[in-house]
RNA sequence: GUGGUUGUAGCUCAGCUGGUUAGAGCACCGGGUUGUGGUUCCGGGGGUCGUGGGUUCGAACCCCAUCAUCCACCCCA
């Protein structure tokens, strides 16, 4: 018999686990609702229709499909069958797939809801998405995504809240150096603008947002490979010597682009964003303006936001953007929306690394009832009394050893062990054992209680 | 999808140049102790050495294939 195991890039969660990622997520669902943000949740998996083309070639890879039930293959016409067109059959073998992220099934949802939501609608979303990626560090096949959006307005003051979202969520979780990225898209498109390559935006802006990490020498070369012209790389160039403080860059950006209406507007919104958090202010987080900053979907019209703690080796841990008509491919044009989501799984990582999680031993059994086989009705009587006190109390199945019924106690770290031996029940004293000083006390019922209360 | 790494007990790993019955620590179970855990002492269960083939008198060890794993690339949270 083979061993039990559960497919590549997923994860059993331990008791102790579960804790430390409860923690997470009621720390950003706090943060989300005090903003103002309401909660929704979708189906797992949505029509493969639904998310095929949202995420670019390389999504579409990357989507998990759903076989549809019964016998699917006698109904895929000959022709693909014995071509053995993979793309051809898709279609025909496949019509549900598990959702890649959580924006594009709220586009479907607000598009399928319009008539019963009231705009600006401002939800949020903590559920868990999916992806075909091979995994690796900080890389999972199933991971839990935190989604804050705004749809329904292009106020730029969402922008700035959103940035003072990602500020105090951090903070609140403990981690006091990272870094709020923060780009325009209509920048990306001014560049393109600029030197004359619009049509060629997507291989322009994915080539530069890797010079942090391959130089200005790669992006050359990528830009290269791509089929960008010598004479527009030249024109890219003072992009990869960019130095300063923000304002010092958006001056040379303004002047790069002033021959560009959407590179400019581009900038004004930008500008707007800073003005607002210097007025504001912000806990920990560092904002940035980093022109090299393209990530994300092809979707992003108007922000774009990465977050990455600094000083650990996990990639980014937040992303998000402006959406000028996510839902215009669901047929509701003119719909603005702005949005960002944590990475729940990639913080835990960060938080674990940097050992900032509390300590949550008032989480688990404060009590343990340490069983004689004595008096049952009076031990379940005694149990009810502890938990309706709101003590978090077990009492132990059975009568077994006491070196098992203590070990039990220690095993899951609780602090108490009560006996409820045959004197103490008769007596209404009882013995009380701290496992942790392995002091005991006689104490009643009462007296114990008001010793645990929380 | 591309490149590399590693597969030995539930977990972490040792196992010499190929040599007889494959080991340790931790974990688990039982006992020393029928009202005292974590410390300690004694005992116990547990392995098709990832899988299949090849070389050899002999393979955990060498070769090939395959699967899995982790890391990196692509891309991304």
């Amino acid at each position: 018999m083979s061993k039990p195991s559960i497919p590549k890039g997923t994860r059993d969660f331990l008791p102790a686990t579960m804790v430390k990622r409860n923690y997470i997520f009621s720390t950003i669902k706090k943060s989300f609702i005090k903003f103002g943000f309401l909660p929704i949740e979708t189906p797992c998996m949505e029509n493969t229709s639904t998310l095929m083309g949202k995420y670019g070639e390389e999504g579409d890879k990357l989507i998990f499909k759903i076989l549809n039930s019964g016998d699917f293959l006698s109904k895929v016409d000959e022709q693909s069958l014995s071509e053995k067109n993979s793309n051809g059959i898709l279609s025909q073998i496949s019509e549900k797939a598990l959702r890649y992220d959580l924006t594009v099934p709220f586009a479907r949802f607000v598009v399928q809801n319009q008539n019963e939501i009231a705009f600006p609608f401002k939800r949020y979303q903590i559920q868990p998405v999916w992806r075909a990626d091979r995994p690796q560090k900080g890389r999972y096949r199933e991971f839990y995504q935190c989604d804050a959006d705004v749809v329904g307005s292009d106020a730029l003051i969402y922008e700035v809240e959103l940035v003072q979202l990602f500020d105090e969520v951090l903070s609140n979780l403990g981690i006091k150096d990272f870094t709020i990225k923060i780009n325009n898209r209509k920048i990306l498109s001014g560049i393109a603008e600029i030197t004359g390559m619009s049509d060629k935006i997507i291989d322009i802006t994915v080539a530069i947002d890797k010079l942090d990490k391959i130089g200005a020498e790669g992006v050359i070369k990528e830009l290269r490979e791509k089929e960008i012209p010598d004479s527009a790389i030249d024109k890219i160039k003072p992009l990869f010597e960019l130095k300063g403080n923000n304002s010092e860059i958006i001056e040379v950006m303004k002047r790069m682009l002033s021959n560009s209406e959407m590179g400019m507007k581009g900038i004004e919104e930008l500008e707007y964003v800073f003005e607002k958090i210097n007025l504001l202010g912000l806990e920990n987080a560092i904002l940035e303006f980093d022109v090299t900053l393209a990530r994300g979907l092809n979707y992003y019209t108007g922000a774009i936001f990465e977050v990455k703690a600094n000083n650990v080796s996990i990639g980014s841990i937040c992303g998000g953007g402006r959406y000028d008509d996510l839902t215009g491919i669901f047929g509701l044009k003119g719909i603005s929306g702005v949005g960002i989501s944590f990475g729940a799984d990639r913080i835990y990582d960060v938080v674990e690394e940097l050992q900032l999680f509390p300590s949550f031993s008032s989480e688990t059994t404060q009590l343990l009832l340490i069983n004689f086989g004595e008096d049952e009705n009076k031990s379940l009587q005694i149990l009810n009394q502890f938990r309706k006190s709101n003590i978090n109390t077990e009492l132990y199945p059975t009568d077994a050893k006491l070196k098992k019924q203590m070990s039990y106690a220690d095993a899951k770290n609780i602090p108490y062990v009560l006996f409820l031996g045959e004197e103490e029940l008769k007596s209404g004293s009882f013995n009380m054992k701290n496992m942790v000083s392995g002091e005991q006390t006689q104490m009643n019922i009462i007296e114990i209680i008001e010793k645990l209360k929380p």
